[in-house]
DNA sequence: AATTTCAAGTTAAACGCTTAACCTGGAATG
DNA sequence: CATTCCAGGTTAAGCGTTTAACTTGAAATT
């Protein structure tokens, strides 16, 4: 029925090893014979079959992605933006990418997803922090692994980071410049490589403008951060402290919920208060003010990681294994210049 | 290195053929072999190479998933979530998606996606509007297609759409419960089956409730329901029509700008006129006031399109080829009782 | 002129599985 | 008791590629 290599062979007269050599641009072809092979192709319209393909050279064609379903239930959007990037980027490098989700409780004796156990990936992105155990179990089927957003301890695995200190700094410089100077930081809990990052960089950017750091304009001990965290963040923030005029919320979930507290106290965002948040996520738009925000280029996390997996396939792993993409300021309309006298 | 069917065989001391069927659970095999066989597979860890299986098989274990780029770029979280969906019932099922996106313009000379070339895909499911000529040319590889949220006028594919004219219906009808009884509407181009067929379900509801059809309280000709449009569409209705109690838009993106325009105009909602939009995206929870709206269970349509796709390979469509998926009314702070009198 | 080298293919095995067709020995049947 | 039937397997031929190893004829080398 469909057309194979072997009637582009008859077609061309040459054998199907030919048709393959010339398929995978090998140089022992000539150029003539490369020409009619190529002719019969074009005519026949041949494509070579993904599974043959598949059996002969044992590989699939396939990237894995793994993300915990709790996090990809928690921050969805983010997760997908990155997905759809090693999607894209997939596609230039002609792979596709399967998805799947694991616990994020994955345990000793769970099993690995499906493609791994079929052998039906060649390389595997995780994005986000997953269990030790399942990086155990991978690690026995030597597959290229790639990192997003997350890097174990130990291994010496590529991966894609966000620049997340060279972010909080700038934040924080954004406000700085607006002539702010009692800054708050409210953070999820501080034990997260993300959180902690952006909170060094709100540390850094304090230092550098000779700002001492106090303590009690932090919140860093909420769960995790989303909606109701940064709400109830901000309530223990200002019973405490009557005289901040801008608050860096570690993402844009929390910021939300801060914003949403200082609306119910009557307190004016940016008029009293300026806020920013970080990552820049669709709602932010819709929010009265529209949030100004750090952006993350989540698209971009999945097309590096990407990008990694087929250096490392190709073994020229030259460049550097970690690739930092920088946060970009967005200003919008919940952070402005600040007169008061303190 | 990794195991395979033979070394399973070898350990159970039976042939190859035997150890496959047992894995298809071929009813040839005594059950005392059957057990023998397991505890090989089980010990050894053995699992089928995927491509082998398809090889052999004629099928690749994989479902193709398509979008248009416009589609997917203009919205995006609605098509996602589409795609989670499918991706969430295909993992019960035992297959994989592959996800790609094609151009809306698709012509007569372009190529397909290359995952049905190389014969990667048991079948195609197709979300949104898609170009004729893609259609034509998918139809000729025989490869069964399902769609979601469209569905061409020639062939009898199986479909899964959202009842959009019961959604109408209800949303007009919770106005009036509201006592509203000057109700407009606002859409993008009325030639969209979706956006007729909510357009259809408004009309319904007031002819139901005895109220007269005023065309002047309705706007159909902007180009596509984004913010933009629906700001500008508000704005052309409010012009003509000071009486205006509320607004059902056809969609959460156009309720958006709608929204925009009216808190613009120091209109409030509800309190002057009460809003309801249509899909129930993320942005609605941000939004001051929170918008009430029709929610599209956009996961279901994925789920429902995969089921369909099975029973298509197990050739028992008994049940319904079309699958409307029901939209639910959530009320929030966008929509309240009106008391004026007209 | 004999030998070596090389370019340009070809041969054939292998990849790991599925499945139609075949086999075999005992139970059921006439 | 000879024949048929069937449960419970096995054999072996594919599925469509890739690729190591081999071939061959002509050019280059000695």
């Amino acid at each position: 029925m469909a057309v194979t290599i072997k009637d582009v062979a008859v077609k061309a007269d040459v054998s199907v090893a030919t048709v393959s050599l010339v398929i995978h641009n090998n140089q022992r072809i000539s150029s003539e014979t490369r020409r009619r092979v190529q002719k019969a192709i074009q005519e026949l319209n041949y494509h070579p079959t993904r599974s043959a393909r598949g059996l002969a050279s044992k590989s699939s064609g396939n990237l894995g992605f793994i993300v915990t379903d709790d996090h990809f239930s928690r921050s969805e959007p983010f997760y997908t933006q990155i997905f759809l990037g090693t999607e894209f980027q997939a596609r230039q490098d002609e792979y596709y990418v399967l998805l799947t989700t694991v616990s994020s409780e994955f345990g000793r004796s769970d099993s690995l997803p499906r493609f791994v156990l079929e052998k039906n990936v060649d390389g595997i992105i995780l994005a986000g922090k997953v269990s030790s155990h399942l990086l155990t179990k991978l690690e026995a089927y030597h597959i290229p692994l790639v990192f997003i957003d997350y890097h174990p301890g130990q291994g010496n695995y590529p991966v894609v980071l966000i620049d997340n200190i060279s972010g909080g700094f700038q934040a924080v410089n954004h406000l700085l410049n607006l002539n702010h100077r009692r800054i708050a930081f409210i953070g999820g809990d501080i034990d997260h490589p993300s959180i902690l990052e952006r909170f060094q960089g709100y540390r850094m950017a304090l230092e550098k403008a000779g700002i001492p750091f106090i303590p009690d304009l932090t919140v860093v001990d909420e769960p995790y951060p989303a909606r109701a965290n940064g709400y109830r963040a901000a309530e223990r923030l200002l019973q405490k402290n009557s005289d901040i005029t801008a608050i860096f919320s570690c993402n844009d979930a929390m910021a939300i919920g801060v914003l949403q507290y200082l609306k119910e106290r009557g307190i004016n965002v940016p008029g009293d208060i300026s806020l920013i948040g970080f990552d820049d996520v669709e709602a932010d738009l819709s929010l009265d003010p529209a949030l100004t925000t750090m952006r993350v280029h989540k698209v971009d996390l999945g097309i590096e990681a990407v990008r990694l997996m087929v250096e490392l396939f190709q073994n020229k792993m030259t460049s550097p294994r970690k690739i930092l993409i920088p946060a970009e300021l967005i200003v919008r309309n919940s952070t402005s210049l600040q007169f008061r006298v303190l």
